[in-house]
RNA sequence: GGCGUUAUGGUGUAACUGGUUAACACGUCGCCCUCUCAAGGCGAAGAGUCCGGGUUCGAGCCCCGGUAACGCUACCA
């Protein structure tokens, strides 16, 4: 029993791309490489690119993070046709607010049988993991509920026993898509787990939410991150569970650290809101993307006779004009800060200087920004000429404070590194407010037996380079938290280094 | 461990889809310019295309076999 891709009928219909980000966070860098390479694709074939909110995952959802996005994206010039904010003929665009649309289509699989309900709880599943894991066995649903009984379903219904509705893949066969990049792709019936469709607390998980949305919106081309592909399978088998038409799939690359790791924000910036805060250009943020993976072709001897000079520095409307989707190479592209600062120089300096004097005052040197830190200081200045004595760190990109000043009088070195990475995995996840980041900050540092002084002081010499400053907290929320957290992150990771260079 | 994907200087990409000494950009180093630092100009080092076989007059491009890296392996996306 194979099932192999049949030639996408929807190829002839008018292109629709879609990005789907999920608001768990900082709008993410990758995020916009994905809606660069769809927004491109879309407007190159007269397409409709659409931005859907996909937020299923009730434990990992941040409340700020959807506006985040929507300002991140647009920054960057990536507009969409239809979306949660600019609405659309097949809205709502918020997965959230499809809950209904989910049930509807899971009933459909759960009557057709490729689905199924599973009442086995959390711990079952996970004891059920360690022994396969202990016996050298991949890990997959073992298969409790696949075939129980109308009555044992009736019962465990009116039991009222919580349940997930499953996939049930074929026991046997292979499924074959095509990528788009790549060529055809077949995985074995045998490694596609019976995946959650939906989950005990109604949200529908990502695969059945894509599969069922994709079709609903018409999208044609699914172009996302590399990580999807040991999923599609999956998502090839509810198409046809659903008797859909399947899209063209497009993998792209991941984004890569310099250790070739995918990329995270542990070893290089990944927010939106840190580039842009930390004084990033759009359109040097475009032209790098865009150099990731190709895709770019260089002038032709032609073009080159006739002017065109520059292979690595272009535009969004150029990329448009001339960007190559299905040549992108496939090897994952490392993030090489260095070259986007590069290139982001190439655009500051090619700024009219009113256009550069602007760009100051917009970002590191907005209105706002600047009354926030006056606020700060008015209290404890003797003459107006010191304001950039006080608040220099502030306007500085990195502080390297000295071991004597961040090192507390009582502690090695050693310890206070690892509590300072304590003291970053911590600020990472609290809300950016005075009023949060206080006892957040108090209960660590009794946890792990830190004065309060200690606790603060090695946080304001981390980041103000000094054992003098303005009040700590109200310093980082004017800071911004995207920044502060790099700060911490790039004085950890200098402190590491030269560690291992004494060595 | 299983499955999948990928593989060109340190990094990002090129190389008419088999045809000369593998090209460009970033970075690095040197020189010039200059009050300094950048920018700019000139120049250099750095890969023989992951490894091993094969096909061919000829392979970075084709075939076979390895290796490594990465991804997935959740009631996360």
């Amino acid at each position: 029993m194979n099932s192999s891709t049949t030639p996408a009928p929807v190829s002839s219909a008018p292109i629709r791309v879609r990005i789907a980000p999920s608001p768990t966070g900082d709008p993410h860098v990758g995020t916009a490489y994905i809606g660069l390479i769809n927004f491109i694709y879309a407007r190159q074939r007269g397409g409709q690119f659409v931005l859907r909110i996909e937020d299923t995952d009730r434990a990992r959802f941040v409340a700020t993070s959807e506006q985040m996005i929507f300002d991140a994206l647009r920054w960057l010039g990536l507009s969409w046709d239809e979306g949660p904010d600019v609405g659309g003929p097949y809205g709502p665009y918020r997965q959230s607010e499809r809950t209904e649309i989910y049930r509807e289509h899971a009933e459909i699989l759960l009557a057709n049988g490729t689905a199924y309900r599973c009442f086995c709880t959390a711990e079952d599943l996970e004891a059920a993991r360690k022994h396969q894991m202990a016996a050298k066995l991949p890990p997959r649903y073992p298969g409790t509920c696949r075939n129980l009984t109308p009555d044992q379903i009736a019962e465990n219904l009116a039991a009222e026993k919580p349940f997930v509705i499953r996939m049930a893949v074929p026991t046997e066969g292979e499924t074959t898509f095509r990528d788009e990049l790549r060529g055809e792709i077949t995985f074995s019936h045998n490694n596609v787990d019976d995946q959650v469709l939906m989950k005990s607390d109604g949200f529908p998980t990502y695969h059945l939410a894509n599969v069922v949305d994709d079709y609903l919106m018409r999208i044609t081309d699914v172009i996302r991150a590399e990580e999807w592909i040991s999923s599609t399978p999956k998502h090839v088998l509810l198409y046809q569970a659903f008797g859909w038409p399947q899209p063209r799939f497009w993998h792209m690359p991941l984004l890569r650290n310099i250790d070739k790791s995918k990329i995270s924000k542990r070893k290089n910036p990944v927010s939106l809101v840190y580039y842009r805060q930390a004084g990033f250009l759009p359109q040097a943020i475009i032209n790098f993307l865009g150099l990731m993976g190709g895709g770019m072709p260089s002038p032709t001897p032609v073009e080159i006779v006739n002017g065109a000079k520059e292979t690595e520095v272009f535009s969004l409307e150029e990329m448009v004009q001339r960007f190559e989707v299905p040549n992108i190479r496939l090897g994952g592209p490392v993030f090489d800060l260095t070259k986007l600062k590069w290139l982001n120089s190439e655009y500051l300096r090619a700024l009219p200087p009113d256009t550069f004097f602007a760009a100051l005052r917009e970002t590191v040197l907005s209105d706002q920004y600047l009354r926030d830190v006056a606020t700060l200081v008015q209290s404890r200045i003797e003459t107006l000429g010191e304001f950039g004595n006080l608040t220099a760190f502030f306007f500085q990109d990195n502080v390297l404070p000295p071991p004597e000043v961040w090192v507390p009088k009582k502690r090695t070195p050693e310890e206070t590194l690892l509590f300072a990475a304590e003291q970053l995995a911590l600020l990472e996840t609290t809300d950016w407010t005075t009023e949060a980041i206080e006892p957040a900050l108090k209960q660590l540092g009794e946890t792990h037996s830190w004065s309060v002084k200690e606790n603060f002081m090695l946080l304001r010499a981390i980041l103000t380079g000094s054992t003098m400053s303005p009040p700590l907290l109200e310093s980082m929320v004017v800071f911004g938290k995207a920044r502060t957290l790099d700060r911490l992150r790039r004085f950890l990771d200098t402190q590491k280094k030269l560690a291992a260079n004494k060595k």
